[in-house]
DNA sequence: TTCCATTCTTGACCTTTGTAAAAAAAAATC
DNA sequence: GATTTTTTTTTACAAAGGTCAAGAATGGAA
């Protein structure tokens, strides 16, 4: 994906704006295992991704919780961070080496006050992922473990193929053990 | 609380954009029982609580899960009308004889094409919101119910005060029956 | 107050999911 | 391609939470 199909699939934008947007936004790579965005960290940056796959966790107790996988054209961002200059919950690592787009907050923060067109894509933005924060909050809420992953399996079959069990079992609020047991029953 | 605290406490807005607002918020009270939200409608207002209590439900396989509570200060909304036009996942029930502010959203959506000041408040508007459901979900998939439940009576004593047990035992995933179990556990 | 309806608690029993550990399978490294 | 390392599956047992049903407590309404 491209940056402009990125940004146009959030809010379009007229020309100069996304021009200015755009002074702000540079490619980056990295490596699997990469950690992107950090919990102990205000950050100051925040992705969109071009090529691969990255999960959101938190540590607790000490196991890592999964409560978020991103994928080509999703944004990677410390809400915490983007929206409270606070430290944030998760740490977000790639899951396979990863091509990103970069965009540094500090600049779109002043952007927001000078353009209202730039204003409103950080309205549209805040709330397409806001829709979508409550879409999986909602069905976290809704059904068993089992329905949850036919349903994730139905919804995002590459990322089932393309991300390890465990995480997926977290992710579905489940052990590993309990997920395979849900795998091997047939029907 | 007033509109004004209300409206200040997302964005400060400057005078001339707080009275274009306000233009289109009226005061509306409604009785216990009520339902300000309707799952099967797509809303065309949003609701600021002065006085009262609410609960948001999604009705699923013959019974209803709770998934959110809204009190004094709160946004009574359905994000999916809001944002995207379209019918939502939930009902919205007044617990308590209640007393909102209405704001028309077709005017709202309007001014944010027209008056930066504005267009910035929706945009933290959405960015509070979007903090607050994080954290649900996110406190959702840490721990267990006893925990979560010890969380809230810390977080919302009053909640646990006003709201009765089947529902939030619903809300903290479990049945009422678990949570009476919970609570009766001393120590 | 008394009665009725709703809400909350308790008990017995059952189902689902978790834990721990080992075996099997798959992937990565040499 | 053989050997590690990592990931997934399987087994046995334990724990948490669900269901059903009955009884206690609470709260309105007449």
């Amino acid at each position: 994906m491209t940056i402009d199909e990125i940004l146009d699939s959030i809010y379009f934008l007229p020309d100069t704006s996304k021009q200015l947007l755009k002074r702000h936004i540079s490619k980056v790579t990295f490596k699997k295992g990469h950690i992107l965005i950090h919990a102990d960290k205000i950050e100051k940056s925040i992705y969109f991704i071009q090529k691969g796959i990255v999960r959101a966790y938190t540590t607790a107790a000490d196991n890592q919780i999964t409560f978020w996988f991103g994928k080509e054209g999703d944004t990677v961002i410390s809400m915490k961070s983007y929206i409270q200059d606070q430290k944030g919950y998760e740490d977000i690592e790639l899951l396979e080496n990863s091509a990103l787009y970069e965009l540094k907050t500090d600049h779109l923060k002043e952007l927001f006050n000078t353009d209202i067109h730039i204003a409103n894509w950080g309205r549209v933005f805040a709330e397409q992922e806001l829709i979508k924060t409550e879409e999986r909050l909602i069905s976290r809420q809704l059904g068993t473990a089992k329905e949850r992953y036919k349903q994730l399996l139905k919804q995002s079959p590459d990322l089932i193929k393309r991300v390890q069990l465990g995480h997926i079992a977290s992710y579905l609020g489940i052990t590993q053990v309990s997920l395979s047991r849900i795998r091997a029953e047939k029907e």
